[in-house]
DNA sequence: GTCTATAGCTCGATAGAC
DNA sequence: GTCTATCGAGCTATAGAC
């Protein structure tokens, strides 16, 4: 692994730890067991390892999410698939996490993989859900974007609750809620 | 204004829009219009400071939703008003965005308040869907304290969501989204 | 490509005058 | 109760040797 892969690795870890304003280039550094020297040689700065930090993370998440959304079983089961896949749940979801950084947002390279991300998601959760509708799976007034938007925040919101508690449960039990109301649609 | 009631109010707008780790005693001075030996007088530091703006945050929440749920109508109606709330949407949660400071999170005395909020709030929406359920507004099977979680990581969630589109569209969304699967329930 | 040295700044907090 | 002066540490970044 060289050394820019291991600063890039430790920023992805930092920024899912610490955000984008509690991590610094410093921190970076000795997680990665790399110098300054190194860290400026590869990278202009925090914002641009930052960014290629974040997209490898986007990358990621999307590879999962299809790994999923893309396999074979009924919408609902692909759905239930998604949420109650196995998770660190107290960790957070490291993209979500990013939109509570005020210097993440105001920066539009920064931001850009994010909001893609997310636009992404719902689009893809919510082709699921429309292929679902359509087999006969739910009502016909589904609303599969409206649907796939509810999933999506149930997912981010779960997160927050789990850490509001410090335990995964509150995060299982909004996932199950929202199967439960989907599976009876 | 007491310099005291000042600072406080400085410090909860800056703990909602920087978070804590990304807020200086230097700028909640600057913004309250008061020195470092005002804001060392009324408070031994940062962590007193942030406890006593949390705790007031906190308390002004409940008090909202408490307006809200405690009020007339059935429990749809009462989710409903509550989901569909006038609300700053891009300035997100007050008390959610704590979630993600680990600086809080780590400290027991930050971290209560946070903790107590949203078991309040589950608690408290749980304790509504029973009533409709009791009322036969719902299937008998809907389970109140998973649906309650579910409402709620919608909201939190959805503030995720429209942070990350840059737009308040996809919290209406997903909130629009699990009220047409409760009243379906 | 990586190192050390250093810059100028802000951090959170303390001291002591008034 | 509020002020200014100051502290030691960490911040992000640059310079220049190797």
């Amino acid at each position: 692994m060289s050394a820019s892969d291991r600063l890039i690795e430790s920023t992805r870890e930092l920024l899912w730890e610490r955000g984008y304003v509690g991590t610094s280039p410093r921190a970076i550094q000795q997680r990665a067991g790399a110098g300054q020297g190194s860290m400026y040689h590869h990278f202009s700065g925090k914002p641009d390892l930052a960014l290629a930090a974040i997209g490898r993370t986007a990358e990621e998440m999307r590879a999962g999410v299809e790994e999923i959304l893309g396999g074979p079983g009924t919408a609902v089961e692909r759905v239930s698939a998604y949420l109650r896949r196995e998770r660190e749940v107290l960790r957070g979801c490291p993209i979500g996490r990013l939109t509570q950084d005020p210097e993440v947002m105001a920066d539009p390279a920064l931001r850009r993989p994010v909001e893609e991300t997310f636009g992404w998601l719902r689009d893809r959760l919510a082709a699921v859900l429309a292929e679902g509708r359509d087999r006969g799976e739910f009502d016909a007034c589904l609303d599969p974007a409206r649907t796939a938007a509810t999933v999506v925040a149930v997912l981010q919101g779960g997160y927050v609750l789990a850490r509001a508690a410090g335990s995964p449960e509150p995060f299982h039990e909004a996932a199950d809620g929202v199967l439960a109301l989907l599976s009876r649609a």
